[in-house]
DNA sequence: CTGAAAGCGCTTACAG
DNA sequence: CTGAAAGCGCTTACAG
């Protein structure tokens, strides 16, 4: 019940305190056989150093924060899958912050920091300048996991969503679509704003004209809405800038009896379940998110371990993405 | 860049050290004016205490562990948003432990305790008695959530799963349904194991022969099996434990001609997401998963107040769910 | 290779 | 109501 300190290990092994932490923390400084001694106590005794104050005294904590904005999209959580898997091989524990709009964030930065982590993953679609100004002063490395960042020296893992909404565009144009619509939400991400922007240059290449529509992020009104449009014009290809209101649009369409791919192909983004879940299965730009968790982990870890007096910055890495293509085009 | 120590903060508003944590800790044994003082020089000075001095000195880190299996089942997601806004009410902070297999749970156990947490909000479905011993060696509070304890003292938030799937079951019969079929997974989820007793049981009532069926974690290998048995036999109903199965089971039976809800109805297990973007649309038992999270943060915080010498003990707490009636039942 | 000691940044009895 | 001091459980130069 009572934990047990560094003292009991010590007192057991005979040695001095100072020996037990350097088996922990530099073990190639101990002689082998008082390491095995100290070793096997730790084991018996079920050792754990405590993690406050190891961090006050080594000021480094072996602990990242994660930084989202809602937890519960499905992207989010698969992606703090590979950080928690990332994290684990290196040793580092997680504390996880979770704010809803971009003013919270910059209250909770302060929590962030206070918190005394070696690092941090931050997920954020829509910055702001004092935010920009409070990240840049973090005392500790900050990556940025699938979002955008305008700032140099502030940068981090994800997909040139510019580029992939261009490609898919510019191949359901090559495969002779004219009319392709483009539907996106009313919220200002800026990862969607940059899946527009593919898209809007690859239709002005080929000369043909975007036809953007903008939904809500509720499928309720959503369906009221493509109804709407569907009884207007049925477009060759529809892609949206989520799986779910891709699938959304295609049900609507099935209902009216609209063939999918036949009369209507749509086109997701992100690949989550629900693209497999669909009826038909959907196709869509898979974004490799848990790789992109993964590897932000992996790269924050080396900007952690940076010795310099200074803070590590960091650069964007730019991931791949692939298309899945199922049954939702032909 | 340095970030501000209570030092900075005793100094700046010409008090001790001491009179700046008792602002911070115990406000009311401070006079007004002092107080005001100290304050404003926290909020000019941003001074946030750092978390492990914090927590070593008062051995109270306002920090608790989430210790989930997999985060990307989008129903641990939505807990843990529950979890997380309880959190931020209460002013607790979030350590977030990931455990692949039950085995691995136990050598993080040591790293959870370690981490020292105010308490623990545990979830896991596959139980083994080593595990509820150190469960049980706790030195703080641990909550089960949306999962099942089968020791005393050891308790937490969570679903009547068998009375659930007994009343859905006994529902359809009464609407005169004969065939109901079950369809489970190969995984030895407790909470799972409850649903399949409680169809069980209304089953025999009615003196109607149980129909269970065991479905692969995989969609692919999944559909092979629903293919063969639709090609065998078509159910009045097929329940689900997970949503995502029954609406791959829909799929598979639309695609084979067979009309969902007239010839066949299908129910799922959770409520998530999925549900609503399934065509038809999926009548569910919706769990309130957000609520339980949320539920069994607010508990444990109360547990956590407890001054006693000895650690508080957990109570199951049954919350209720309800039945989302959509387009895949008539 | 090992130990004694200072110190990490706080909190909290204990005096006053 | 406030301050001086001890202590939380570690790590890490510094001696030896």
């Amino acid at each position: 019940m009572n934990q047990t300190k560094i003292y009991d290990v010590a007192g057991a092994a005979g040695v001095s305190l100072a020996t037990v932490s350097r088996v922990l923390n530099h073990p190639e400084k101990v002689k082998e056989a008082t390491r095995d001694k100290v070793l096997r106590i730790i084991k018996e005794k079920g050792y754990k150093p405590n993690a406050n104050a190891r961090g006050l005294a080594s000021r480094r904590s072996t602990t990242v924060a994660v930084v989202v904005p809602n937890i519960s999209r499905s992207s989010v959580a698969e992606m703090i899958q590979g950080i928690v898997d990332a994290a684990k091989e290196y040793g580092y524990t997680i504390r996880l912050f979770v704010s809803e709009e971009s003013s919270s964030q910059i209250d909770m930065w302060g929590d962030v920091i206070a918190s005394s982590v070696d690092g941090v993953l931050f997920m954020n679609d829509q910055m702001t300048s004092e935010l920009y100004k409070q990240l840049e002063l973090a005392p500790v490395p900050v990556v940025f996991v699938n979002s955008i960042s305008e700032r140099k020296g502030l940068g981090g893992v994800r997909i040139d969503y510019e580029e992939a909404a261009y490609k898919i565009t510019k191949e359901m144009i090559n495969r002779g679509n004219k009319s392709i619509m483009f539907i996106k939400t009313g919220h200002k991400y800026s990862v969607n704003e940059m899946k527009e922007k593919g898209y809007i240059r690859a239709m002005n290449e080929s000369k043909l004209t975007p036809d953007i529509v903008t939904s809500s992020g509720d499928i309720d009104i959503n369906e009221v809405q493509f109804q709407e449009i569907l009884g207007c014009r049925i477009p060759d290809v529809a892609m949206a800038v989520r799986d779910s209101i891709a699938i959304s649009f295609m049900n609507i369409a099935s209902k009216r009896g609209i063939k999918v791919p036949e009369q209507l192909q749509v086109i997701g983004f992100q690949n989550t379940r629900y693209a497999l879940l669909s009826n038909p299965k959907l196709t869509c730009v898979a974004i490799p998110i848990y790789d992109i968790g993964n590897k932000a982990m992996s790269y924050l870890t080396q900007l952690m371990k940076n010795d310099d007096e200074s803070v590590a910055k960091s650069e964007d890495v730019i991931v791949d993405y692939n298309i899945a293509w199922r049954e939702s085009t032909r």
